[in-house]
DNA sequence: TAGATTGTTAATCGATTAACAATC
DNA sequence: TAGATTGTTAATCGATTAACAATC
């Protein structure tokens, strides 16, 4: 009867402004494949050579990169140098991400270690570590100090991610203080939920989380039957238990 | 004009089949929700103290364990043991997966480390490095072996899952000889995109994509400007770069 | 111009959510 | 029975995909 309500168009923003969420998570992938095409001499690239490298279709990416602009050539292709500068920047990798890291066990070791950190516009401005033993140690380039540094640190570099790499137990506890220090992203490596005010944004990384996913299709193959038909003309495929 | 084409019903298949990509995805944080619980005493829950554990609102909750079964109680809630059970089930975990390690550096050597690796229904059976000065090195409850032991190890415990922690170089002739060893779940943890043929899955971890999406998402909340209405009566908040 | 390839449209598919009848 | 809460429906929203007009 009454017509649409009128409701807040997106055309008032900027073009730059409401990119998808699944399109901003594939954003780096393709920032990754044009760093190996460039790496390899390729300075122009199609939307189908770019999918291929990025592993989706091409469809999928040409819908993507629109939303970003028109950085394209009808015709020829993307320029692989130019286009990249145009994702590196709508992430934001135009400027430098200081991070800091708490919890140096041995994924945080890990973690200090990573080359991708420092080479992809993000800086360790510090390794922090509840465990006074541990505090002093040489990691990498850095030296882990006490936890209780975090506020001077947040405020001395203005870190907006903060790194938790604790045990579980730990996590709420890490995540409050450095929301409290005005960390407003957090990347979470312990098994917890974290809870955390609006504005904060978390993402999870959970190792037995993608462990579970797999078996879950595997044992989906299993039950399936053998043989890529799934056909069920024999037993299921057999899995040895851990004892050989 | 011509009715809608015959389509294959997914009716025809068993109830546990066919659980949506994002329902399996989140089944792991509704089993350690339920493992929480369980660990400090609570036998029962509703849908919404659950849901509220695992971070979800309790309607997509109820869709979700809709998938797998009616196990809740009208009125009453769920059965903590019970469902935990039935997900566990579901997964798959009711079973020991095998899992071989490839590239034992700083992130292998936490991997391997996890103990929500064993705890979960996964047993490393084989940690395996290309580096002969690697190999005899213990870690954990384990010895480093030849990464040419790999289909041997394979082969003998029945390994479906293989991990993949070496250099990005390597990443993709690992995957390779693992899918050639017979494995068809591979978690991947080194900045590539691998390639497999049909019937093997893939899952990646990827430390600096994830860093890049909550960059794009820092930086967006610094052009909205300061606060939480995203007023813009000042500059943008400011960051400072690496540099103080 | 002819061929190639982008950027966009529209159809389809899958996921989320609110609401509520069923039922403990 | 009255109150509580599940399991399901249906509406909405967001993501994917194929197809193709626009255009280099």
């Amino acid at each position: 009867m009454s017509p649409p309500s009128p409701r807040r168009n997106d055309q008032d923003a900027r073009p730059s402004r409401g990119i998808p969420e699944a399109t901003v998570a594939r954003l780096p992938v393709y920032l990754r494949a044009l760093t190996g095409l460039a790496d390899r001499g390729i300075a122009t690239a199609s939307s189908e050579e770019l999918a291929r490298a990025a592993g989706v279709n091409s469809a999928k990416l040409r819908k993507d990169l629109s939303y970003l602009g028109s950085y394209g050539t009808r015709g020829v292709g993307y320029d692989v140098e130019y286009l990249r500068y145009q994702i590196a920047r709508e992430i934001g990798l135009t400027q430098d991400w200081p991070v800091v890291i708490v919890g140096i066990g041995n994924l945080g070791h890990a973690l200090a270690n990573y080359s991708g950190f420092v080479s992809r516009g993000f800086g360790i401005v510090g390794l922090l570590d509840a465990d006074p033993a541990r505090v002093g140690e040489r990691v990498g380039d850095h030296v882990i100090q006490a936890y209780n540094e975090l506020e001077r640190v947040v405020s001395e570099y203005g870190v907006a991610i903060g790194v938790i790499s604790t045990p579980a137990t730990a996590a709420q506890e890490v995540c409050d203080r450095m929301v409290a220090a005005g960390i407003t992203s957090v990347l979470n490596f312990a098994p917890v939920v974290l809870s955390v005010p609006p504005g904060v944004d978390v993402r999870k990384v959970d190792l037995s989380t993608e462990l579970q996913i797999l078996a879950y299709h595997e044992q989906r193959k299993a039950l399936a039957g053998p043989g890529p038909l799934s056909q069920v003309d024999g037993l299921p495929a057999e899995r040895s238990p851990l004892i050989p």
